[in-house]
RNA sequence: GCCGGUGUGAUGGAAUUGGUAGACAUACCGGACUUAAAAUCCGGAGAGGGAAACCUCGUGCCAGUUCGAGUCUGGCCACCGGCACCA
């Protein structure tokens, strides 16, 4: 069964054992304090971050792909010479916690502590090289201490404000749901119908920096996708604000229109259910109170509103067109928003769909005021509007035969003119409303005073959320607790109550980057040290991301800017998205059944062969389908790399060292070497630059394969065979960290791979003195040539014409053209004679 | 509905700047080893036609640009992500 000696079983075992080796590795790393951190004036900064988790319960395979993503190129920058800051930490606050608490009966800090400690372990199991001193938990009065402390500086600034919002009410628990608690119209606990109300609320004015988020996109290495994902959500356009007289009324109604080119095609204007016209008109009519009543009840969702069926109702209001002087109608309409412009809009049914298909539901006039330049089969306003901004203006007075921008001038200095409107910038981002009725978040540091609202002072700071607390589901525990309410105003020494709204939680996820480059400033928010590793270098995370957390996050840190606490206009530099991880085509979850533990796969196959599946099964931006015969066959690949070592060590020529010489070598070793070296090229390209670790794998595989195939007989092959060996084991290194480093040892290295040079490319040895290119005929392939590397172009046609399989296609033909592509290929065109 | 993506063999994917479609794996089939199985090793393979040489077709669908299109453009279909209180 064995072929080697006793000897040469005990300078390395035969099998593949992971359970055994892994551990060994990673107490390693831990006693020598690897992965520890800190700023080195000598050496490029990389601040590599992957998105913290939610500390749910344990580590889903989602967590797995980006934490390996982000370890693969942390590794890889280090071995690169780079000073690498690795951080991880919790973003522990939500609402998953206290959903456990009720089903459970426990505390949600408790179960989030228990949480974090078990995936920690995991994170610990799969090899990450975290700098866990720098560790940190949203939930931890440490952390968010310094989020109170920069709320009520944006107080001071003004740029946190108190106004009215509608929330979802479960009338049953008698609390407020998120929009993902509310299904179908009811409360997912209760089954209630939930109703809308209108609480006071918290907003940060993030609009005083939409042009700055716009503008500084241009400035960030971010997929297009993202960033046009954020321009269109930030929405800037330029448009006319205007104010229609009212009817019978001293009051004015403002709008706000990006087609003042169309003013002369309004029929109606439409406002929305809690427009204040609505309202008054509510008073006057029951029926209109029923609408608007009916109107309130709908769900908050801008994706609910916009499938809704267009519903309105006539005022009985009308307003005075400004340049006719005729009368149109206000009607209130479900599908305008209250928090976009002024909550109102001059209706144009002819060149706007959504007002077509309000206008073709209740008979309202539609007026063509707008002509294409040219015939367009698309024009025709009976069946659809038509929006293009190419046409010139008709039916339209003093402004009939403009085109787009001289109607949109004329009609705006009009209006200007007569004192009633004027050209604005206009933004569909909404101000940040960032109050939460939930218990498990970090309290907002207000307190009540019967002098009013008052921001608790800095060395008051933190106001501490009480953890032994019970969740029934019925509104906020910290509502009945005395002790956390009652307070006293330390300007009056009266009594006060502090306010029970927590933050969103997207509070704490937009400046955690910044804390972890600071994690040891007990005595301020950011210390200078967040100026060495800012802005982060590289963030990685799911495309799900794209606008929320990215934008506050931004925001955040134009705030931290403008304190003079962070130096950086951006907080990432470079974005890396992330697809799902799915099996049989759909997204895991619980309620599918469908879901993949990785612990399990863990303890079967170690936390390489993880780590090697999820790199190897598609690139980072793709989706990632499931497959438990992959993660077999990465196994596999991995026994056999061992196996390759292990004889390799075995054979007692791995010594064999010293430069190969390319002169010396025979064909097969040169084949060999060169396809080292391009491997070594690919690799650093396809991790350094592209990302694309399943590449990179590939090309590692075959030559691994290439490797195994190549039977070494003199000294120079065995020094081919050596250095190619240790290439190998170098390569994966940043994917299959303990394997490789167990590996290394064994091949006689004291050093530790994590601070071995990455290899360098020998130019010389990819050199090829043929070259083989394609030949086409008609762009179709009809043979191949093989040419010398300094072939000129007439030799390689000539070549490539009297080459037998392509010369039987140019019998009886006339070439009329032909195309070399160096190094490729050599297309002829041809036509019968 | 709006905004942004994705679509290639049986499967995951490769083809990086418009230049050989299917690298590398997985599953499958055949062979070696074995009493046998597993493991391991070697080989095969997009579809259709043909004894073979070889030919034709082929990257969701329909058009277009080009000597040449998986890649660019227009239109469509399907699926996925986001839509402001899930994180």
């Amino acid at each position: 069964m064995f072929f080697h000696s006793k000897d040469h079983l005990e300078l390395m075992e035969r099998d593949y054992q992971p359970q055994v080796i892994e551990p060994e590795i990673q107490q390693h790393w831990e006693s020598e304090q690897t992965f520890k951190t800190s700023e080195d004036p000598q050496k490029p900064k990389f601040y590599c971050l992957c998105m913290f988790p939610y500390p749910s319960g344990k580590l889903h395979m989602g967590h797995v792909r980006n934490y390996t993503i982000g370890d693969v190129i942390s590794r890889f920058m280090t071995m690169s010479g780079y000073n690498v800051l690795q951080p991880m930490g919790w973003d522990a606050f939500g609402m998953p916690a206290e959903n456990a608490a009720i089903k459970n009966q426990r505390p949600p800090a408790a179960w989030t502590y228990d949480n974090i400690d078990h995936m920690r372990g995991q994170l610990k199991r799969l090899g990450f090289g975290y700098d866990w001193d720098r560790e940190l938990a949203t939930c931890t009065p440490d952390y968010y201490r310094w989020e109170q402390w920069l709320f009520t500086r944006m107080v001071e600034k003004g740029l946190a404000y108190r106004k009215k919002a509608r929330v979802n009410w479960d009338p049953v628990d008698q609390t407020v749901l998120a929009n993902e608690q509310v299904i179908d119209g009811r409360g997912w606990r209760s089954g209630a119908l939930v109703e809308q109300r209108e609480i006071d609320q918290w907003f940060i004015r993030i609009t005083d920096y939409a042009d700055e988020l716009l503008d500084d996109l241009d400035s960030v290495d971010w997929p297009e996708q993202v960033k046009t994902m954020q321009k269109n959500w930030i929405g800037r356009s330029q448009g006319v604000e205007f104010s229609f007289e009212r009817k019978g009324s001293t009051e004015r109604l403002e709008v706000y229109t990006t087609r003042p080119d169309t003013i002369m095609g309004i029929t109606y204007v439409a406002v929305a259910a809690q427009h204040p016209i609505a309202q008054q008109a509510a008073a006057a009519n029951p029926d209109v109170a029923a609408f608007i009543e009916e109107c309130t009840s709908m769900s908050v969702a801008e994706a609910d509103l916009a499938q809704a069926p267009k519903k309105g109702m006539a005022t009985g209001e009308s307003v005075i067109h400004p340049i006719t002087g005729e009368d149109v109608p206000i009607w209130i309409a479900n599908f305008v928003l209250m928090d976009y412009g002024s909550g109102a809009v001059m209706a144009v049914p002819g060149h706007d769909q959504r007002d077509w298909e309000f206008a073709t539901q209740y008979n309202l006039p539609i007026k063509p005021v707008i002509q294409p330049m040219t015939d367009d089969p698309e024009y025709d306003l009976s069946q659809q509007a038509w929006c293009e901004k190419t046409g010139i203006t008709i039916n339209s007075g003093q402004f009939d035969g403009l085109n787009f921008n001289d109607a949109f001038q004329a009609v705006a200095n009009a209006l200007e003119g007569m004192g009633i409107g004027r050209i604005t910038t206009n933004y569909r981002l909404r101000d940040w409303g960032v109050g939460r009725q939930r218990y498990w978040g970090c309290p907002i540091p207000v307190i009540h005073t019967d002098e009013g609202l008052k921001t608790v002072r800095d060395e008051d700071l933190p106001v501490t959320l009480p953890e032994d607390v019970v969740v029934d589901g019925s509104g906020s525990p910290l509502v009945g607790r005395r002790d956390f309410v009652d307070t006293i105003d330390p300007d009056t020494g009266r009594a006060a109550t502090r306010e029970t709204d927590t933050f969103d939680t997207f509070m704490e996820s937009s400046w955690y980057y910044a804390r972890f480059a600071s994690a040891f400033s007990n005595h301020a928010m950011l210390d200078k040290n967040a100026n060495y590793w800012l802005p982060v270098d590289l963030y990685i995370g799911g495309i799900e991301h794209a606008i929320l957390h990215l934008l506050y996050a931004r925001f955040f840190h134009k705030v931290l800017r403008d304190l003079d606490l962070v130096e950086s206009d951006e907080p990432f530099k470079k974005l890396l998205t992330q697809g799902m991880v799915l099996k049989d085509g759909s997204k895991m979850s619980k309620s599918k059944g469908n879901t993949v533990d990785p612990q399990e796969l863990i303890d079967q196959y170690g936390a390489d062969t993880v780590r090697l599946f999820t790199m190897f099964a598609a690139p980072p931006e793709l989706s990632l389908e499931w497959s438990d015969d992959g993660v077999a066959g990465a196994h596999r690949f991995l026994k056999r790399v061992h196996t390759l070592v292990s004889e390799h060590i075995t054979e007692g020529n791995h010594s064999m060292s010293g430069e190969v010489n390319l002169d010396t070598l025979s064909d097969a070793a040169r084949d060999v070497y060169r396809k080292l070296h391009e491997t070594i090229a690919k690799v650093s390209d396809d991790i350094g630059r592209r990302y694309h670790f399943n590449t990179a794998i590939a090309s590692i595989m075959e030559l691994t394969n290439s490797v195994m195939k190549f039977s070494a007989q003199t000294a120079s092959d065995w020094r081919v065979r050596s250095e190619a060996i240790e290439a190998i084991v170098v390569l994966l290194s940043p994917i299959t960290p303990h394997v490789t480093e167990h590996l290394w040892s064994n091949l006689g290295h004291s050093q530790s791979l994590v601070d071995v040079t990455w290899p360098k490319v020998r130019e010389d040895a990819l050199a090829r003195n043929t070259l083989t290119l394609v030949v086409q005929v008609n762009g179709k392939l009809r043979g191949r040539i093989e040419v010398a590397a300094d072939a000129d172009k007439d030799l390689i046609l000539t070549m490539a014409r009297d080459e037998p399989s392509v010369a039987k296609f140019l019998e009886g033909m006339i070439e009329k053209k032909a195309i070399v592509v160096p190094q490729k290929l050599v297309n002829l065109v041809v036509a019968p004679a």
